[in-house]
DNA sequence: CCCGGATGTTAGCGAGCGTTAACGTGATGA
DNA sequence: TCATCACGTTAACGCTCGCTAACATCCGGG
């Protein structure tokens, strides 16, 4: 009654595998093999659920863009205020690096290898996401120039993303801590944005 | 007379030209002919100045880490207080990611592509480095628990490498403008270390 | 003039890779 | 019972890649 249940773990379950094996060892460092053999099947098994490697990485680069962009939207129409929308776009992209850090280091690292039309869109929800933290960082900091906030957002990126570098000793034992450690780090680089004239409450008509 | 300027002038091309590629396309993803047609020889035709492409690869990461961690020992040496330390460090880091990007890229990115021998002294290298920073931020702010230091440290390498990333839309202008922009974002996330106690002098004795 | 080293070249080998072909097997349902 | 489908298997093909072998060229010094 329920087929796509048990085909569909199986296909999340080898994506995730796949995302695992390519942020350890790089897109062209893995074999298909490998891939299989950490589902428990050989190689070409793989071949009765995605169409080839480059599927996989294509697939899972286009998700984590739609994830990240969708949920960045959200949070930002959910606040009331664009100093509280920026904290939910910080606290947002913390848990993302933390609980998917594969991914975001597939995010930034393997985007060369997909086939052109998917690397274009890969790129427009990269784009568009950024867009959602200028247009925010814009309004928290207007003082500060467009070009320096686009800037500052990567570097932020960066910061958070460093994550997945890490090794046990550098990493806070709690995951709690961790976040809020990047959280305020993030928060501290962007506060340089300010110019003596940070946001300090809804224009009312001028 | 001076047979090593041209000589070791090719190895510096090739070098140069090899890590812009690798840092393009990845490791795994770029062919000796592609090195060699770089620089204006055929593929085999490497194999005179290299024992191979993995030796390549060791000697790039190998002098990048000799020389991020000697350059940053030094800028310590010839500071006068902890805080002028950590602007050297910190403006050093960014000269370094401006201007040899690739190297910067392949630095957190291919390691584990070395063997073994190698990947062990780059990460040794990597590790004294790190505590160059984790010393002199320990002493600008003593309130901090050395292991959030340490997450720290890695954040604002994070943030700083974060440059070869940005496209040309979100790059200032100005070389110069941009490692300012940088410096004040680290040194803004570095700030929030500080708990009420940073560092205001010399202690004279207790 | 010729030796020898430095620096190239092209041809080709051997290994590894992604992919396809052909086949097996167990559950499902008319 | 038997066709069908989902899901695997192994064998093998073709291609790419790193690397070696064998050979060419230039050039400085006795």
């Amino acid at each position: 009654m329920n087929p796509t249940k048990t085909a569909g773990g199986r296909r999340e379950q080898i994506l995730r595998e796949a995302a695992r094996l390519f942020a350890e060892r790089g897109f062209h460092g893995v074999g298909v093999d490998e891939i299989g053999a950490a589902v428990g099947i050989s190689g070409p098994g793989l071949y009765r659920h995605f169409a080839g490697k480059d599927a996989m990485l294509a697939e899972l680069l286009v998700g984590i863009s739609h994830r990240l962009l969708s949920a960045g939207r959200m949070r930002v129409a959910e606040s009331d205020n664009p100093p509280a929308a920026l904290d939910a776009l910080v606290r947002g992209h913390i848990d993302f690096a933390i609980d998917d850090r594969p991914l975001i280091t597939l995010h930034d690292r393997e985007l060369d290898r997909l086939r052109d039309s998917d690397r274009k869109l890969v790129r427009q929800l990269q784009r568009q996401y950024v867009e959602v933290w200028v247009d925010v960082v814009c309004q928290v900091y207007p003082g500060a120039p467009e070009v320096e906030v686009r800037a500052a957002v990567h570097a932020v990126f960066g910061l958070i993303n460093s994550t997945p570098h890490l090794g046990a000793r550098s990493i806070p034992a709690d995951r709690g801590d961790m976040a809020a450690l990047l959280r305020r780090l993030a928060l501290g680089a962007l506060g340089t944005l300010d110019d003596g004239l940070p946001w300090t409450g809804p224009r009312t008509g001028g």
